[in-house]
RNA sequence: GGCGACGUACCCAAGUGGUAAGGGAGGGGUCUGCAAAACCUCGAUUCAGCGGUUCGAAUCCGCUCGUCGCCUCCA
């Protein structure tokens, strides 16, 4: 059974769809007013990954992921950079579609942008002021959240603690300083459509309510985003949504906690962000995935090169017993030879299961890595004891493809060793080609062959002051990139 | 001020009632021409502190200290 941290009841739930068999997901996605920092990237890794962990679990899985391509920040962009919020939107957009293809974020199923649904957010709106819970001022109409009687629930605070906290805008247009636009009139010089209020454009998030009830209906399983989104962001949805059906409106409301920087919170408004472009300047694509899953979801996590470079380290070990594994099945002898084989044989069977437990148990990757490099260390151990013959070879061949199979659901470890070798080349901007790597690692075997020891230990130092590091095996030398 | 979360070894981190996963760093060792990798081994009698519940708590409850987040746009 899954169990799904409800941040609507503070609790894990055991996780049962409203149809059973199949899953639709909501989850917030970008405004596309500029370029896209590591928090971005994790929203999207985690949601991901929770997608490919369902659907593994044999669910079908409907994932919607918006884009907001209107809003205050766009239009002042727009202003800003001397274009339209049509052209800032589209720049964004594209730019944040490119940064999830680097980081293998997979794409959603729907990906709809706000202005494409202007119309059903307008009906919306008509059927909330029709139904009381909305009223229109001056070419705007706003939320009355004094109507709707669950209004804080997800965020658990109270409307009372809220107008005396003060630091709502004061509107005198307004009804109560906590009631939201549903609608905005536009000012001169501002894209609008046309509304029975006028020209204007929607408030923030009607947009959720209007798409998420059009693609997934009025109640749906999961609303997954950033933890900042619980207030007021998802719980003004909550309060549109579950007004205009009358019926509720997610089952399970999932948040992913920050990214820290000195324990901070990596965000726009305090520069302390670092986009993903920078990041995947240093740092593999896979290296950013296992680091952001390396912790629980909900957890904040501390972004620096101290932990990108421990990720890149761990992926570094995997990926040598994978090589390992690689030439242990190419030229394991014939002879049947099985020493200590009983603790890979019991964690082979037990693996899956662990596996399993970790992430049904609201997707505990970080749990799930730890028994992946259980089982590397295991049958590096297993490789260590000389075993031969062909039991050996299925039982290595088997905890190939449970690490393969694995590795696939979380998105990591899906690489041959060269390719991350070669990626590592790239990544570290190392300027030596591969043919003329192997080149002198031929020259050094042609020393080492006449133990001209001094002569082929030159070329090891060169080759390491340039980050290659040679590893000396009994059938030849392999190469591999220095990590960390 | 209101609400909420977190505090596990040198660093990162899992563990939500049954006696401390995993990764990195470090000491010692096996292997090796030397290395590297791998493996073995050492390393928290202890989970911020103090009380309480329990046969038993890092895990539940209370208080204290510390850190962070939300209450305004924010992944």
């Amino acid at each position: 059974m899954i169990k799904v941290f409800n941040t609507m009841s503070g609790k894990k739930e055991n996780f049962v769809p409203l149809t059973p068999g199949k899953v639709n997901m909501y989850v917030c996605g970008i405004t596309a007013y500029d370029v896209c920092h590591l928090g971005h990237a994790r929203s999207a890794i985690v949601f991901d990954i929770i997608k490919r962990y369902l659907r593994y679990r044999g669910y079908k899985v409907t994932h919607v992921r918006n884009i907001t391509d209107i809003d205050d920040k766009i239009i002042a962009r727009a202003a800003q950079d001397g274009t339209s919020t049509d052209a800032v939107a589209k720049k964004y957009a594209n730019e944040y579609y490119r940064d999830m293809d680097l980081l293998g974020v997979s794409s959603a199923d729907l990906q709809p942008n706000a202005t494409d649904h202007i119309s059903e957010m307008i009906e919306a709106i008509e059927v909330l002021i029709e139904k009381g819970y909305a009223y229109p001022v001056d070419g705007d109409v706003y939320f009355e959240v004094s109507k709707f009687s669950g209004y804080g629930k997800l965020s658990k605070k109270n409307v009372d603690d809220l107008l005396s906290g003060a630091r709502v805008d004061i509107d005198e247009r307004k009804k109560s300083p906590l009631d939201f636009a549903l609608w905005k009139s536009s000012k001169e010089g501002e894209p609008w459509w046309e509304s029975p209020w006028g020209k204007g454009r929607p408030g923030w998030h009607i947009e959720c309510t209007a798409m998420s009830s059009k693609y997934l209906g009025e109640s749906f399983d999961i609303h997954g985003g950033g933890a900042d989104l619980i207030f007021p962001h998802h719980e003004n949805e909550i309060a549109q949504s579950e007004a205009y059906s009358d019926k509720p409106f997610v089952k399970y409301w999932m948040h992913n906690g920050f990214i820290t920087v000195d324990k901070e919170k990596m965000s726009k408004s305090l520069g302390n962000f670092f986009t993903i472009k920078e990041i995947l300047d240093k740092y593999e694509p896979e290296v950013v995935r296992y680091f952001l899953l390396s912790a629980h979801y909900r957890s904040p996590i501390e972004f620096s090169d101290v932990q990108l470079n421990e990720a890149e380290l761990s992926i570094d070990r995997y990926y040598t017993t994978v090589l390992r594994i690689g030439d242990f099945l190419e030229s394991a002898g014939a002879k049947e030879k099985l020493p200590q084989s009983e603790e890979l044989v019991g964690l082979l069977s037990s693996f899956k299961d662990k596996f399993h437990h970790a992430m049904d148990d609201d997707f505990n990757t970080a749990s799930a890595l730890g028994f992946i490099f259980e089982l590397i260390r295991e049958v590096n151990r297993f490789l260590d004891s000389k075993p031969s013959g062909q039991k050996a070879k299925d039982l290595v061949a088997r905890t190939k493809e449970l690490l393969a199979e694995v590795g696939g659901i979380l998105n990591i470890f899906n690489k041959t060793p060269v390719e991350w070798y070669r990626s590592l080349i790239a990544i570290k901007k190392i300027e030596l080609s591969e043919d003329d790597l192997l080149q002198k690692i031929e020259e050094r075997q042609e020393a080492r062959k006449q133990k001209n020891w001094e002569a082929a230990d030159a070329v090891r130092k060169e080759l390491d002051e340039i980050g290659i590091i040679l590893e000396d095996k009994s059938d030849g030398t392999a190469w591999k990139v220095r990590v960390g």
